[in-house]
DNA sequence: CATGAATGAGCATTCATTCAT
DNA sequence: CATGAATGAATGCTCATTCAT
C-alpha cells in the first residue's frame, strides 16, 4: 500500500522486494537498525546495494515498509483466527497465545517489529505506525467488548490496559529472544500472563466453588 | 571552594563526571543513543569533547555507566521506601506507584534507562546490566515473599511475572513519554496495573462482602 | 508513416536521435552537464535510458555530438548569410549581430554550446572541438581578409582577436542568459561590441568630417 | 570574512585553512570542480579528509570561500596599483595588463576563478559572487569616469562594456591556459585588447597628426 | 587534569552503464 | 531496435576517538 520510491511492478520484481524485506528482518534483528549496513542487507538478499533503492526510498523507509508490510499479514491472521471465537475472554486468551506463538516461531521478525521499531522511533517520532495502532486496536476491541458484555470489570480502561498487556507480552518476548530460550518457554509466559489477566479482569472474580463451572465455560483453560 | 553540605564528594572531578552523566541523560533521551553525538553531550555538559574520555572509556561505556550509576540511586530509594512496608501487596503497589512516579518526574532519565538501554542492547549483548537485574530482583522478592506468605497465588512464577509487570510498567511509561503526556496520567496507569495485579494475584480473591474490610487492610486502596 | 516534407530524414531512428539531442540541450542548459542525469534526458526525450546508448557512446559523447551537430547547422547558417555581404566590416558586424541573435532566440542551446562545453573541457582536454574551431575560423577569415584589404588595421592579430571578440560575445551572452534578461537587450550588447570594434573607446581619435561619409558607407550603422 | 563552518582560530590553524585553499586551487584547476575529489584536495594539502570540514561547510563552500578569499587579495592589489594612475585610459590599460599578468603568473588560480566558478554557477545560481561584482566594479568605475571626463566616448554603456572587456580577457586567458602557452604570450593578447579598446579596428579613423601627441600622452603606448 | 584540533575509518546514497527480455 | 530493472563503483560527509599542548 505504501508507495515505494519507484516500485517496479512485475511479479519477479516483487519477488526481489520480498527478498529484500526478508533480508532486512534478518539483518535488523541481528545487528539492530543503526548498526545494520545497507550493504549487509543487500548481500543477504542477494541483490546489489543500489537495487534496494529501487524499492525503498532510504534505510528508514525500508524499516517502515518492513513494519507495515509484515504487520499487515500478522493482523490479517490474527483477525481470521479471533473471529472464530466469540467470548471476549477466549479471544483475549487466544491473542496472548498467538502473540507469543509468533515470537516463538518468528523470533527475528518479532524482534524487529518490537525492539527495533521502538529504537528508531527516536528519529521518526512523527511516524505513527498505523499498523501497530491497528494491532493494538484488536486488543482494545477485545477489552472493550468484554467490558460492555460484562465479562470484564466495568472500571477497566481499555486504551491503557491494551498497553499494559502488550507491554507484558513484549517484555516477555524480548527476554525470551535475547536470553536465547534459556529461561522459560513462551507457553509458560502465556500462562502467566493469562492467569494475571483472567483472575484480574473477570467480573465473576470471586468464584465460590459452586460457580467455578460457569467460569470454566466462559474462560479458556489456564493450561491449554 | 567550601563543599556544599548536600554534596558528599563535590571534588571538581566528580562534579565533572556528574555533569557529563546528566548531560548524557538529556542528550540520549532527546536524540537516542546512536543519533547522539559525543560532542553534543560535551557541549551540554560544558566540557571539552576529550574530557569525556577521561571519565569514560567510550560512548558505550558512558551509557553503561549512566545506567549503573542512576539505577544505583533508584534502587536505594526504592529499597528505603519499600522496607517501611510489610505486606507484599502493599509493597507491590508501592513499587508500581514509585516506578511511574519516577517516569513522571524524571521522564528523560526513565526513557534512557528503559528504551535506550534496550536499543543499545544489540551491541552489548554481553552486558548483563547487573543493576537492572537488581531492580527486577526487588520485584521478584516481593512476588516470591508474597507467594510464600500465601498472599499471592501459589502457582505464580516470580521470574516470569516480574517481567510481565515490568513490561507493563515500561510500555505504559514509553507511551506516556512519547505521547508527551497527552493520553493519560501515570496515576491512571498505576491504578490500572495495580487493579490487574490485585484482583489477579490475591489468594483472598473472592471476598464476600463480609470479608472486604480485611482485603482493604491488606491491599492498598485502588485510588490513592 | 509518410515523411513530412520539411524533414529530410525522418526515419524513426533519426527522429529519436534528434529528440535525445533536443532533450539534452534542455537538460544540460538547466542543470549543467555534471548535474544532469542521463535519465533526466531520457525522460525529457520520451525514451528509455538505455536507448540513449544506442545512439551515443556515453554521456560525454552525447555532449560532444550535441555540440558538433548543432554547431554544424549554425555554421552553415552563418556562412550562408555572410556570403551575401562583401565588406569585412559589414560581415563582422553581421557576425556579432547573428551571434547575439542566436543567444536571444535559442538561449538554452547557446548556453550549452558555450558554458557547458567549457566546463566539460576539463575532462575532454583532448577533444579539440573541430566545429568550434570552424566557427572561430569564420571570424578569423573576416578579420584576416579585412586586414589584407586594408579595412582593418594592419597590425591586428586575427588568431588572437577572434578570441577577444568571441570572448566578449560569450560573456555578454552568459550574463544575459543567467540574469534572465533583466539587465540589457542583446541588441544593446551588439551595438556596444560593434562600436568598440569599429571605433574603440577613445574620443580623441575623431575621424575628420570629410572622411566620415566613406566610413559610413563601409561600416554598417551603429544602430541597426 | 565569510564565516566557515566552525573555524578554529590560532594562526597555525589559519595556516591549515590556507593550505587547503591552495590545494583546492591546484586540484580544481587540474580536474575541475565536479571531478575533483575532496580527498584529492586533502592529500594535496597534507591534511585528513575530515579536516577540510573543520574549515568549510562542504565542497561548494570550499569553492565559494576560495573565490571570495582570493578575489579579495586580487582586488586589493589592483586598487593599490590603479590608484597610482590618474588617467582613465592609463588605468584601463593597466587593468588589462594586470589581469593578464595574473593569468600568466598564477594560471591555476586564474582558471579556477573564471572557468570553475562559472561552471559551478549552475548549482549556485543564487550565489551572486559579491567579490566578482567588486572586481567588475573597478572596471565599471574606470569606464564611467573616463566617460564623464570625456576621455571615452559619451555613448558607451559601462555596465555592458565592462562585461565585453572582461569577456575578452577571460577568453584569451582560457585559451592561453588550456593551450598551455603554445599560441601566444599574454603580453600579445594584452596589446591586442588594448589596441581594440583604444582605437578599434578600422583604419579609416586616423587621428590627425596634430592631435596624436596629445593622445600619446594620454594613452599608454601600444607597445610597452 | 583539560582541551579541542585533527584524524580517518566507515557508510548511505547516486547514477552511468549494461543486458536480458 | 527499445526497454528499464539491475548493477556496483565511486564519493561526500560524519563523528568517535586521540594526543600534543
Amino acid at each position: 500500500m505504501a508507495a515505494p520510491a519507484a516500485a517496479p511492478n512485475p511479479s519477479p520484481a516483487n519477488d526481489k522486494r520480498e527478498r529484500i524485506l526478508d533480508a532486512a528482518v534478518q539483518v535488523f534483528a541481528q545487528r539492530g537498525f543503526f548498526q545494520a549496513r545497507v550493504s549487509d542487507i543487500a548481500r543477504e538478499a542477494g541483490v546489489a546495494d543500489g537495487t534496494i533503492y529501487l524499492y525503498f526510498k532510504n534505510k528508514d523507509d525500508l524499516l517502515i515498509s518492513l513494519f507495515e508490510d509484515r504487520m499487515e499479514g500478522i493482523i490479517a491472521r490474527f483477525r481470521l483466527e479471533l473471529d472464530r471465537l466469540s467470548g471476549p475472554a477466549e479471544r483475549l486468551h487466544r491473542f496472548i497465545v498467538m502473540h507469543l506463538d509468533l515470537v516463538e516461531h518468528q523470533p527475528q521478525l518479532a524482534e524487529v517489529l518490537t525492539v527495533e521499531l521502538r529504537q528508531s522511533s527516536k528519529f521518526m517520532r512523527e511516524y505513527r505506525a498505523p499498523k501497530f495502532a491497528e494491532y493494538l486496536g484488536i486488543l482494545v476491541d477485545i477489552l472493550e467488548s468484554g467490558r460492555v458484555a460484562g465479562v470484564f470489570r466495568p472500571d477497566i480502561e481499555p486504551r491503557i490496559l491494551c498497553r499494559v498487556i502488550f507491554g507484558a507480552l513484549d517484555e516477555v518476548s524480548l527476554v525470551w529472544s535475547s536470553a536465547r530460550r534459556e529461561k522459560y518457554a513462551p507457553a509458560e509466559a502465556a500462562r502467566e500472563i493469562w492467569n494475571l489477566c483472567a483472575r484480574g479482569l473477570l467480573t465473576e472474580a470471586p468464584p465460590p466453588a459452586s460457580r467455578r463451572p460457569r467460569r470454566r465455560r466462559e474462560t479458556p483453560p489456564t493450561d491449554p
